[in-house]
DNA sequence: AACATATGCAATAATTAGGTTGCACTTTCG
DNA sequence: CGAAAGTGCAACCTAATTATTGCATATGTT
C-alpha cells in the first residue's frame, strides 16, 4: 500500500505534529476564526512564530485564511483532516491483513 | 475538544511524518517482520539510521521487536494506528459541528 | 492628518532531527 | 577455536525547525 509516496499527506502529519500548532487549531475551531495576533494573546509563542504556524497550517490545508480590511481570519478545514484519517484507517486495516496472513501461513505448517 | 495534550498521539504523528520511517512500515508489513539489518539493505541510508527510526517507531508503539538469537525481529502494530485515525476522524467531525453552528448562527441575523 | 492596530518581511539565534562513522560485544557456524 | 553476521553504543556533523527581534507597510479611527 501507499505509505511512503504519500507526499500529499506528508505535510498534513508534521502540521499535526507540533504541539503548538494543534493548539493553534484547536482555538481557531473553538472560536470559528481568529487572527494571529488575537492567537498570540492565547499562546505562549509570539504573533511572527504564529505566523509561521499557521503558514504551515495553510500550506497543508488543514486551514484557510481570508482578508477582512487589515486582518486576516483563519479557519479550519476539517477535509483534510478527515481524509488523513481514512488514509490512516486504511493502512492499519492493510497491516491487520497482512499480519493475519502471516499468522494463517504459521499455523499450517 | 483535546488536540492540544494529546501527547499520546504526538509520538506516532512525528513517527509517521518522516519518509524512510513510512517506508520502513511499509517494508515491515510486506515481509511481515525484519530486522535493521535487512531493512539497510534496501532503504537509501545506513542501519545506524535504520535501528534509530526503529527505535522512534517503536517508542510509537507502531512497531514491536523480538529477539531472536543475535537478531532483532520487528514487526508492525496496527492498533495504534487505527486508534490514532479515530482520533483524527472525531477531531475532524467536531471541527465540522462547530463550523455547522457558526454558519447557523450566521444565517439567523 | 495623526495615531493606533494588524500584518509582512528579514536577519538572527538556539535547538532538534536525520545521518554518518568507528568500534565493541554477542551469537552462530565451519 | 576463529571467522562471520547481527546488534549496541557513542561521538560527531549538517541541515532543518522553532522562535526571537526590529522595522516597514497597510488599514482603520478619532
Amino acid at each position: 500500500m501507499v505509505t511512503t509516496d504519500s507526499s500529499h499527506f506528508e505535510n498534513i502529519l508534521i502540521a499535526l505534529a507540533d504541539p503548538t500548532r494543534r493548539q493553534l487549531l484547536d482555538l481557531i475551531a473553538l472560536r470559528g476564526q481568529a487572527t494571529a495576533t488575537t492567537l498570540a494573546t492565547t499562546v505562549t509563542v509570539s504573533r511572527q512564530a504564529v505566523v509561521k504556524h499557521l503558514t504551515i497550517l495553510k500550506d497543508a490545508r488543514l486551514v484557510s485564511s481570508n482578508r477582512v480590511g487589515r486582518e486576516v481570519r483563519y479557519q479550519v478545514c476539517p477535509q483534510q483532516l478527515s481524509s488523513t484519517a481514512e488514509w490512516m484507517a486504511n493502512l492499519a486495516a492493510d497491516w491487520d491483513r497482512k499480519l493475519e496472513w502471516i499468522k494463517r501461513i504459521a499455523e499450517e505448517k
